[in-house]
Formats: structure tokens, C-alpha cells, sequence
DNA sequence: ACAAGTACTTACTTTTTAGTAAGTTACTTA
DNA sequence: TAAGTAACTTACTAAAAAGTAAGTACTTGT
């Protein structure tokens, strides 16, 4: 009965896409992070930092990797001293403009 | 100092327009919602609650409550006992289709 | 008198997400 | 010799979101 119920409930987040997407991409930080991306190329850690009001470097760093991990962010990582690494969108990444772009003008529309 | 901050942090709550899209049609419930009204104009909440895998009473009144603050629902409520209660979308609602049509496509071809 | 139906609310617990502050690495420059 | 730099990690705390279970209100049908 429990389990019947569990498994319902799996089933039901692995299924609705929309839930999905708010799961993956959704959440505070995310979203930003790929939105800098899309407006500016290639960026490294520290330029996100300061480039995004409020946000920690622990969060910063596990939403990379987060989002390295979804294939929507890739990071090059020089070997030098200090480190240089820089992030970038992957192409499925890129198709995200679309998306993006139509909620903030939605947004822009209908919230304040 | 740290009013500066915070300061700051507030105004890009308030000023990120995707931010704020995600802070108030984000989250768990709210979008599997707005499709459901989407894709039947009219329910109730009973049908809701059947209709949406795993959610609770709770959650949905609360989420629905959210929903008619932000304007993107409307309620209305028949004086019979027992109660019986519509929900659907604004205008304001309805605009939201295509933002989700895209996420789900987009979300059906990238993610599993 | 009691169960059923509908749309909730309340109180409480658990889980998830985010924030804070400090530490780490390994080389460079003053 | 000490400070600076970039990109982190770790340990800990706090806040927000979600889950669970039970209760409420009012009336009709049995």
C-alpha cells in the first residue's frame, strides 16, 4: 500500500517534464548562472562571484557542478598558479536562450 | 555595511526577472497546476487532488492560494452544501502556455 | 444517530535548500 | 618571510519547503 504509493509518486516526477525541468534548471541560482553565460561566453569562477548579487562560492561552485553534470555548463580548468578555470554553455545549454528569454519577458509583463 | 548588503541581495530578488519567475511559479506543485488548467479550463478540488500524483490537501490549498494572490488563478465558490469550488485560469493564467509548451519541449527532447 | 461528501485547516515532523565562516592548495611577488 | 591570488572544500547553522495525520463544517440520505 505504502509502497504502491512511493512508487506513484517516482513515477509521476520521473514523467512530468515540467517537473522536471523546475527540478533540474529551477532553484535560485541556476537559472542565473546560465543567464550570465548566455550574455557573456566564457566566465570564470570568480567573475560569476561577483557578477551575481548575493550568491556564496559554496553555492556557486555545487551549482557548477550541478549544472556541469546536467551537460548544460563545461568547464575548462588550466593547470597554472593561481587557477584558471573558465565556464562555459554547452550547445544544450545554448538552446536554453528560447526558454529563458520567454519567461523574462513574461515576467516582465506580468510580475513586479 | 551589512544593510548595504542586504540591501543589495533585495534588489536583485527584486530585479532579476527570472528570479522572481521561478520564485513564484517555481517549486514543486504550481506548474503542474497551471497545466492541469491549462489542459481543462475548469476543476475542482477535488479533481485537482486526483489529478496531480502524491500532492496533499494542504499543499494544494496552499499552492492554490498562492496562485489566486498572484492572479493567475480565479476561484469561485457555489454557496451549497457540499461545497463546491471552480478553479481557473486568468488571463494572466492562460499566458503562461506557451512559456510551458516550450519548457515541456524543451524539457522532453533534453532531459530524462 | 451516523456515515458520506467536499473543501478545506491545524499542528507537528522531516527533508531540502541556503547561508556563514573558515580553511586548503601551491605558486608568485614584495 | 609573509601576503596575495583563484578556485575551491568543509563543517556547521538557519530557514524554507514539503510531508503526515488528524480535525472541522454543514447538510443530506439511511
Amino acid at each position: 500500500m505504502a509502497e504502491k504509493l512511493i512508487e506513484k509518486k517516482y513515477q509521476q516526477a520521473k514523467e512530468c517534464p515540467i517537473t522536471i525541468f523546475m527540478e533540474q534548471i529551477g532553484g535560485k541560482w541556476k537559472p542565473v548562472i546560465i543567464w550570465l553565460l548566455i550574455l557573456n561566453e566564457v566566465m570564470r569562477f570568480n567573475e560569476l562571484d561577483k557578477a551575481i548579487n548575493g550568491i556564496s562560492q559554496k553555492m556557486l561552485s555545487q551549482q557548477l557542478k550541478d549544472l556541469e553534470r546536467l551537460k548544460i555548463v563545461k568547464r575548462k580548468s588550466y593547470p597554472v598558479i593561481p587557477p584558471k578555470v573558465e565556464y562555459r554553455l554547452t550547445e544544450k545549454g545554448k538552446s536554453l536562450k528560447e526558454n529563458l528569454t520567454s519567461i523574462m519577458e513574461w515576467s516582465n509583463k506580468n510580475l513586479k
